[in-house]
DNA sequence: ATAGTTAATCGCAAATATACGATAAATATT
DNA sequence: AATATTTATCGTATATTTGCGATTAACTAT
């Protein structure tokens, strides 16, 4: 975290794959979406009920994948309905999918 | 980080999936992969003259992902070859895949 | 207005990640 | 044996992440 190093110029893509990437960089956060998938959508007492986590913890987890932009928090007073952001998800699958390409992994040798 | 709670008991695809995100979740860390990529493999050195960064944290991130398993490096002495781990990145392929499959996202609503 | 419910946010502690320069290790060359 | 090359590792500093309990905010229901 020295000098003027820490800020590199990535590309868009770079930065956004990194951004999901980190997210999903959690086993919590990974059933957490899994759990949303599964139920459609769900309230932060939901997953309070069935995660082994402080309720604290699990809006952080949340603020994040929500930071992130894989889901969405809808107000619903005085419960918040969280679901999976689908414009962002199809942009992280995409992004992924080219990842794993074959052009990507085009190796002549290893 | 308190009590007993810390580990918590996930399946082996989800630890497997989190760690594999978690590596990929630097944009040097994606940058490197690209380049291993793209020039089937290369040595510590070659990246350090690519990348704005010193030699000791460029092998950080090395580290980083060889230790999640996605890259290999192979002594050729002096120097370290390192390669894409193609076991690995088919599973991580495999897994993301999964992640993104059609009926993990099969919503009800949103 | 008061009380209850839900979930975010604050404040804190501990662990992990990120970066650096300096040093050490391993091997090849002279 | 001595030197040069290459790269990992060590030590350190700072930032970020992860977790908790306590509090606050927002809205409902009484």
């Amino acid at each position: 975290m020295n000098k003027t190093l820490q800020h590199i110029d990535y590309t868009e893509e770079t930065e956004k794959l990194a951004r999901f990437s980190k997210a999903l960089g959690h086993p919590i956060r990974l059933i957490i979406l899994k759990y949303l998938s599964d139920q459609s959508c769900c309230y932060t007492g939901d997953l309070v009920g069935v995660l082994p986590l402080a309720q604290s913890t699990i809006s952080q987890h949340l603020k994040e994948l929500k930071d992130a932009g894989l889901i969405d928090g809808e107000v619903n007073p005085p419960k918040i309905r969280y679901c999976i952001n689908q414009e962002n998800w199809e942009k992280a699958k995409a992004l992924f999918a080219t990842l794993f390409q074959e052009d990507f992994k085009n190796f002549s040798c290893c």
